[in-house]
DNA sequence: CTTATATTTGAGCAATCGTTCAAGTGAGGT
DNA sequence: ACCTCACTTGAACGATTGCTCAAATATAAG
């Protein structure tokens, strides 16, 4: 994108830009956000976590919830669990997940206000 | 996939997962949760929505402040005008964008508490 | 009417995503 | 030891995404 792209000095209210500008948060802080959102931004993961909001779950339990092959259940697990979202113990075979995050089913609950709108 | 994949059925606590399942959104539901999340999950549409929750800006004013082409912008304020996230209003030549959505800011306000963390 | 400016729109393209399949790991059971 | 079961992982695939470019629209001004 080149400068002269921009519209005219004139018109953008360079003033009321920068002012929100000083406010908006970091570069890095922004990315970290857009990834929480990603992450609950897909219908299966978004199923997963709601699911676990309410209760311990072994990868097997969430296959039987959600209608997708135990390793689509796997892998997003480990993307949930790279952002801290989800955590898990080990208990002889089985490997049983939780929720790692307070914010999560707050998050989850005014996006159900929304839509239910 | 099939029936073959799933766990044993006497591993699987079918008592749990059926609870759970009554009480897990609606397929529908849960599709629309799903992409109020991803729209905020792009970096450029969450820089767009965190600058419209302090003021009402123009498109130009929007590509000033987030290093992307005019056309992007207004792009992803279409996507957010369709998920009614975002209001606008014409005055000339000029398109005035701004929130549409109270549950917005608090989204955002819980996802930043999240990443500070 | 012609020109300039602000925005929208459609096509095309590289990059990312979510899935399945097949192979691998590791803890029990026989 | 062997086999089974719960789960993980890597590769590969089609589908979706977000961008740019070019053309279209719309309003204002000369």
């Amino acid at each position: 994108m080149s400068s002269s792209d921009i519209c005219s000095a004139s018109i953008v209210n360079q003033q009321k830009v920068d002012s929100v500008a000083k406010v908006l948060p970091a570069e890095s802080e922004n990315l970290a956000m857009a990834d929480l959102f990603k992450a609950l931004g897909d219908p299966t993961r978004l199923r997963i976590v709601q699911a676990l909001a309410l209760e311990e779950l072994c990868v097997c339990d969430l296959t039987a919830l959600i209608d997708v092959s135990i390793s689509a259940i796997s892998h997003q697990l480990r993307l949930l669990r790279n952002l801290n979202l989800v955590k898990f113990r080990k208990s002889g075979k089985m490997a049983y997940y939780s929720l790692d995050d307070d914010h999560v089913q707050q998050l989850i609950h005014l996006a159900q206000e929304h839509s239910a709108e």
